[in-house]
RNA sequence: GGGCCGCUAGCUCAGUUGGCAGAGCAUCUGACUUUUAAUCAGAGGGUCGGGGGUUCAAUCCCCCCGCGGCUCACCA
């Protein structure tokens, strides 16, 4: 299929031919070396010639002489290109170029009049063609943007167009790729040990979720992508591997929001000889080493909040967070009468059982106050399968999950790890649920069964503490290539 | 899946109480040897998301569909 025609393409396939006409290769395999943009302007004013590269962002003709501003990786840079100083190869070159493409030149640098350092471009050599148009981006003499492009789809479906048109974008991908840098580092210098646990799986567990299925030709199998890696994780601690840690994408088959995607990136980490405790501060300095390393201070703006990250965090009780916040004794309240509630209040008449209300209604009443890094700590036992009760409590578990900016951030506990009561609920689970066709893993109950140290285990969502660290108000902001509906 | 909003030139967006489709930037032609949102003169560029309906006439009103956003539901 050939590319899409119009004006602007054809004209460019159009140039494109001529600078073939030319004799020269529109495409080189290989460039000589060159300078990044930044070191030129580290330099500054020289009399050697020196090479550098970048993509053509702006043209400003004045006649014989003509401004061109290169972008790379590194930062922008002017080119001062004379007819005078260059051959005629290279003017003619200079003619066909656009907006977009990829050229090397080289020269000494200058400043002009105006005060900027330039290269005095001496030669001009096409890397790379761009046959097809790019959003032009201009900033005023205030700094404003002018056709910056917004339209979300736009950004999601062409996100190399994003990348280099919104500083923003770029800052918040370069971001997440060093606090995940700065996570693992972390972990590492803990003396946890990275594995990889498998992806496409025969069971899925570890969440209350859909998957997404999948079939296994050869074996002629139904299979699941994984919706948590909790339970292959807890074997190796299991198996003497006492701490251990994965950082993957999970699916979920679930609605799409602000801040759910499909396929998301967790990180799981379980470590043994310590309990909830322990992850909580295995949290804060995970926080802590992940803003310094998005160049965060103290103080993290989200979306108008300003977000305290010093440790230590807050801690909520949950059900007397949601007595306060509630005003009544919910916990003490029977299943219907919760149901109404949630009804009145307009969160959905579907929930029948007294742990799913409570978490609703704790949603509903408590979870939009926590803006500043909070724990809330012990929840309800039938809301945490995996996890292990308290010892002069059974009602609750050693459990927390960490919010910032109202964001659900982290879920933790005290691992569950007495085999014959985790096979009591998992079994229980799975007869009730509609997550799991009565079918519980065997392979985790054998880790428990062996024995398994008392552990205490945390999972992350990256993609959201990229949100909070770089104030992105949706997700997807976070991923680069988000999932969207085929285009028609 | 429900509700609301949006979809107009390559990009950002106006607009029409239903009457020849608009601007800025970008593109093309010309002028210009230190500009930087370069400037000046001229030109081209549209299935107004798609389909159907109402009407003398639809980008505009109605219906269906597509895509997107927000929101609700779902979601340990």
């Amino acid at each position: 299929m050939a590319i899409e025609e119009n004006e602007f393409i054809s004209n460019r396939l159009e140039k494109l031919a001529g600078i073939r006409e030319m004799g020269i290769a529109p495409y080189p395999a290989h460039t000589p070396d060159r300078l990044p943009v930044e070191n030129l302007r580290s330099i500054g004013e020289t009399e050697e010639v020196l090479c550098t590269s970048g993509r053509i962002m702006a043209k400003r003709k004045h006649g014989k002489t003509v401004f061109c501003d290169i972008t790379d990786q590194t930062g922008r840079i002017q080119l001062f290109i004379n007819k005078k100083n260059l051959d005629e190869v290279g003017w003619e070159l200079l003619g066909k170029l656009d907006l977009g493409d990829v050229i090397l030149v080289s020269g000494t640098l200058f400043i002009t009049r105006t005060g900027e350092l330039s290269v005095r471009v001496e030669t001009l050599l096409l890397l790379a063609k761009a046959v097809r148009p790019m959003p032009v981006v201009k900033t005023d003499a205030d700094g404003e943007m002018h056709d910056s492009v917004s339209a979300p789809d736009f950004i999601y479906r062409h996100r190399c167009i994003d990348l280099m048109l919104n500083l923003d974008s770029k800052n918040r991908f370069i971001a997440r790729s060093r606090i995940i840098s700065a996570v693992r580092g972390y972990l590492d210098s803990e003396n946890f040990l990275e594995v990889e646990t498998p992806v496409l799986q025969q069971i899925y567990g570890g969440a209350a979720a859909d998957p997404f299925v999948s079939h296994y030709n050869s074996m002629d199998e139904e299979c699941y992508l994984r919706i948590a890696t909790e339970l292959y994780l807890k074997r190796l601690v299991a198996g003497g591997i006492h701490r251990v840690y994965e950082i993957g994408k999970d699916f979920r088959n679930e609605g799409v929001d602000r801040t759910h995607s499909p396929e998301f990136t967790q990180l799981e980490l379980y470590e043994a000889w310590t309990d909830y405790n322990g992850m909580m501060t295995r949290f804060e300095d995970i926080v802590q080493a992940a803003a310094k390393a998005a160049g965060v201070g103290p103080v993290a703006k989200f979306g108008g909040h300003e977000i305290d990250l010093a440790p230590p965090f807050k801690r909520v009780p949950f059900i007397p967070a949601l007595h306060e916040k509630s005003g009544e004794y919910l916990f003490d309240w029977d299943a219907e009468r919760l149901s109404g509630l949630a009804t009145r209040l307009g969160l959905g008449n579907d929930i029948r059982d007294k742990p799913a209300l409570l978490d609703k209604l704790f949603d509903h009443y408590v979870t939009p106050s926590l803006i500043q890094p909070s724990f809330v700590v012990d929840y309800p036992v039938e809301l945490s399968p995996l996890a292990k009760q308290k010892a002069d409590n059974p009602r609750i578990t050693e459990r927390f999950e960490a919010f910032i900016a109202g964001l659900e951030l982290a879920n933790a506990f005290s691992e569950q790890n007495d085999p014959i009561y985790q096979r009591e609920v998992l079994e229980k689970q799975a007869a009730q649920s509609k997550h799991r066709s009565g079918v519980v893993d065997e392979e985790f109950l054998y880790a428990l069964e062996v024995g398994m140290p008392p552990s205490g285990g945390l999972g992350i969502g990256i993609d959201r503490l990229v949100m909070v660290l770089t104030d992105a108000m949706s997700i997807r902001d976070t991923i680069l290539f988000p999932h969207l509906r085929r285009e028609q």
